[in-house]
DNA sequence: TCGAGATTCCTTTTT
DNA sequence: GGAATCTCGA
């Protein structure tokens, strides 16, 4: 109790405010770098030293598997005892832990399985062509889209307004088929997760009693990224007795085109008007220059809340800008940037750097490889998200649940064994027909006579297969890694992926073996379920973000909504232009900018002591060069913070100088040479520079080099020993 | 049924 | 520009 005291006191006046007020509902309004996550982490402590609740008592809810991983382990530091039964997950976590002890009264198998988005849209497709939907009316990924839209209102199919409109009718229909085809293949997609928790509420007095009685507080992370039926699941639960304290920032919403509602924050005081407010307004990430860029940028929207970020810190060096000719141009100067960084000390691991669009990462990579500089990209294709991964835990998952369409039609014919399209389209129609599962679909055929030859032989072995495998069935004492093993053997998936290549078929591998590691910290899990569905319900929980590759010692890649929540000494966000960042898309979407906004709000209050932010006058994108103008966002910083840099070039480039060339075709003999404008290149005499413009032709052809050193100067390809670097 | 060329798509995406 | 998906011929 004591040593509680002792570390709240160590917090200032607003954070210890935050946390022992004793007043049942309070929003926490806490600015970037501000100790939010502290004081949630505080409070709970707080709340279970004094006694107001008891561990068993406790739900925090965060959006990700690592937040709350994180939460967990600061807490666990906190207090003097290891707290027992303390609920911390995600939304989606808690729901399906929820779901898993109560399937019974929210109608559901007991061995449901969840839907990740790639089967979802499977599923879709598949309901798009059986309801034969007139050509091309609706796009399926859009569809998906639609859906989970729905779903994140809390809206079920029965319950979407009937219209005359050609296009909502269809997508009603469709997403009644599809809500039935859920229900069928006992599948539950991430909406639904939370749907069903909520409907367990209502439909379950006893059972909401029960928890609204376990329950003494209730501690939201992020909670400006709620969405309607996530705030609706926690408005039951809390009901009228149950504590609930929430931080959150609304400068940092960067999610309302999934359906984040930063309203959430208002509808607390709406529903509880006893609610405190505590402000969190002291900066301890940042230096006062970036702190003061943040500010100026967030002040341009208009719907905010209102706070104003400040820090004891007074100075801070200014924001480095660079004007690049273009991305290869401006991934080289971040990487020699980060570099010279590396040179003088400071730890890879401290650098990040950011970027709006996965697409932009391919390039900044490239640079890093070849200033051998160690990276590692967070996010992109995820782990549970690749090929060869899913195929392994789609065989899993119709091992564990026979009856799991998603994974079925997915294997079926992985690696290719005779069953095509054609076989595969009677199966489904049989299943819609007789109301049942793909995998009794093939029985019926098979005893039916009406799967013959090829197709009828290899859809009985693999039914065979499947059945050999289940440890349930059969009297092999496989544990869960080995069963992943004798999987990926006996299936012939590791053959299957072997045709492709080497290099590719080797990564491929080591992904399936991953898969095998990953399973074996499920084997000996205590509770409920078997290891085997343990594993599978974790892995479509969780985007596996590799745990040991964690703290190696390299610089981190990502994009801007992925860097939420984190913090870098040192910083770069690249490709600051109009169209880029604010994005195109969020141009004509209302208030999108402002949300383009937040997000760069977001990028620059994650370095603690420096920034960088680079923008490309040309920029190659979809293999077509564009001219954007720098990002409006840049103009926002106040120019005294800024330093530019420019590329060591005496005269600017201009449209007229440069760009103009550029859009003239280059010369054969260039690219023959391996360079194309905005190359850079290495002079044994003059150093490095770039490729600025190109004349002639053959032997003849003479480029313009911009050297870093040496100015410009135009040499003759065939003489002049450039090599690119 | 399979695999190679053709065609299409391309913002972010914690779950 | 590149992957991912689709289509068509063998």
């Amino acid at each position: 109790m004591s040593d509680i005291v002792e570390k709240i006191a160590q917090l200032n006046a607003p954070q210890q405010q935050a946390v022992k007020t004793d007043s049942k509902h309070v929003v926490v309004l806490a600015g970037a770098g501000s100790g939010k996550t502290r004081v949630l982490t505080h409070r709970i402590a707080w709340l279970v030293e004094t006694g107001q609740a008891t561990p068993h008592g406790v739900m925090a809810v965060t959006f990700t598997n690592k937040a709350a991983r994180e939460m967990k382990s600061r807490v666990e530091e906190l207090l003097p005892h290891q707290p027992y039964g303390m609920w911390i997950g995600t939304f989606h976590g808690i729901a399906h832990r929820l779901l898993k002890a109560h399937w019974r009264a929210v109608n559901l198998p007991e061995n449901f399985q969840v839907l990740d988005s790639d089967d979802q849209l499977r599923l879709v497709k598949r309901i798009i062509r059986e309801l034969a939907v007139p050509d091309d009316l609706i796009d399926a990924k859009q569809m998906q889209w639609t859906i989970n839209g729905y779903k994140d209102e809390g809206l079920r199919a029965q319950y979407v307004p009937e219209t005359a409109d050609v296009h909502l009718s269809w997508q009603r229909r469709i997403y009644v088929a599809y809500e039935a085809l859920c229900f069928r293949s006992g599948l539950v997609d991430f909406g639904e997760l939370l749907l069903r928790a909520h409907e367990l509420w209502l439909n379950n007095p006893t059972v909401l009693a029960h928890y609204q009685q376990q329950f003494q507080h209730v501690l939201v992370d992020e909670f400006q990224d709620t969405n309607r039926i996530q705030y609706a699941w926690l408005r039951v639960l809390c009901g009228d007795t149950v504590g609930l304290t929430v931080v959150g920032d609304d400068d940092q919403s960067i999610y309302g085109w999934r359906g984040a509602r930063v309203e959430n924050i208002w509808q607390i005081q709406d529903d509880y008007p006893d609610t405190e407010m505590v402000k969190l307004e002291q900066n301890y990430r940042s230096t006062a220059v970036i702190l003061k860029a943040a500010n100026a940028v967030i002040s341009n929207n208009s719907k905010r809340l209102g706070k104003d970020l400040w820090t004891e810190d007074d100075g801070g060096e200014p924001i480095r800008l660079y004007a690049a000719y273009n991305e290869q141009d401006e991934a080289g100067y971040i990487a020699d940037s980060i570099e010279s960084q590396l040179d003088g000390g400071v730890i890879a691991s401290d650098v990040a750097l950011l970027y709006r669009s996965n697409a932009q990462s391919r390039v900044l990579e490239e640079a890093l490889i070849r200033g051998q500089i160690p990276y590692r990209i967070y996010g992109g294709v995820r782990f549970y998200e690749r090929l060869e991964v899913r195929n392994v835990l789609a065989y899993l998952r119709l091992i564990a649940n026979r009856n799991d369409d998603a994974a079925f039609e997915r294997v079926i014919n992985v690696p290719a064994r005779g069953i095509g399209a054609k076989s595969v389209e009677l199966l489904r129609s049989t299943a819609r027909d007789e109301g049942c599962s793909l995998w009794d679909a093939t029985l019926l055929l098979l005893q039916k006579g009406q799967l013959k030859g090829r197709a009828g032989g290899s859809a009985h072995a693999f039914q065979e297969l499947i059945k050999s495998l289940d440890p349930q069935a059969s009297e092999s004492e496989l544990t869960l890694s080995a069963l992943c093993k004798v999987v990926i053997e006996t299936t012939g998936l590791a053959q299957h992926f072997e045709k492709e290549g080497a290099d590719k078929a080797r990564s491929r591998l080591e992904n399936m073996q991953e898969v095998v590691n990953a399973s074996r910290n499920y084997e000996d899990v205590a509770g409920e379920l078997t290891p085997l569905d343990a594993f599978l319900s974790e892995a479509s929980l969780d985007a596996g973000e590799g745990q040991a590759a964690e703290h190696e010692d390299s610089v981190h890649l990502m994009t801007l909504h992925a860097a939420k929540g984190l913090e870098f000494d040192h910083v770069f966000i690249a490709g600051l232009e109009e169209n880029l960042f604010p994005h195109r898309m969020s141009l004509d979407v209302r208030e999108g900018v402002d949300e383009e906004r937040r997000l760069c709000y977001v990028g620059i209050t994650r370095a603690k002591k420096h920034l960088c932010l680079t923008y490309a006058e040309s920029r190659r994108l979809y293999g077509n060069d564009n001219r954007n103008r720098p990002s409006r966002f840049i103009e926002e910083i106040p120019s005294e913070l800024i330093e530019a840099v420019r590329p060591t070039l005496s005269v600017k480039p201009t449209f007229s100088s440069m760009g103009g060339r550029l859009a003239e075709p280059m010369p054969m003999a260039m690219g023959q040479a391996g360079f194309q404008l905005g190359s850079a290149v290495r002079h044994p005499i003059f150093g490095d520079g770039i490729i600025l413009a190109a004349a002639g032709a053959g032997a003849n052809t003479s480029v313009t080099v911009a050297f870093e050193n040496e100015g410009t100067k135009e040499l003759m390809l065939q003489y002049a020993k450039l090599t690119a670097i």
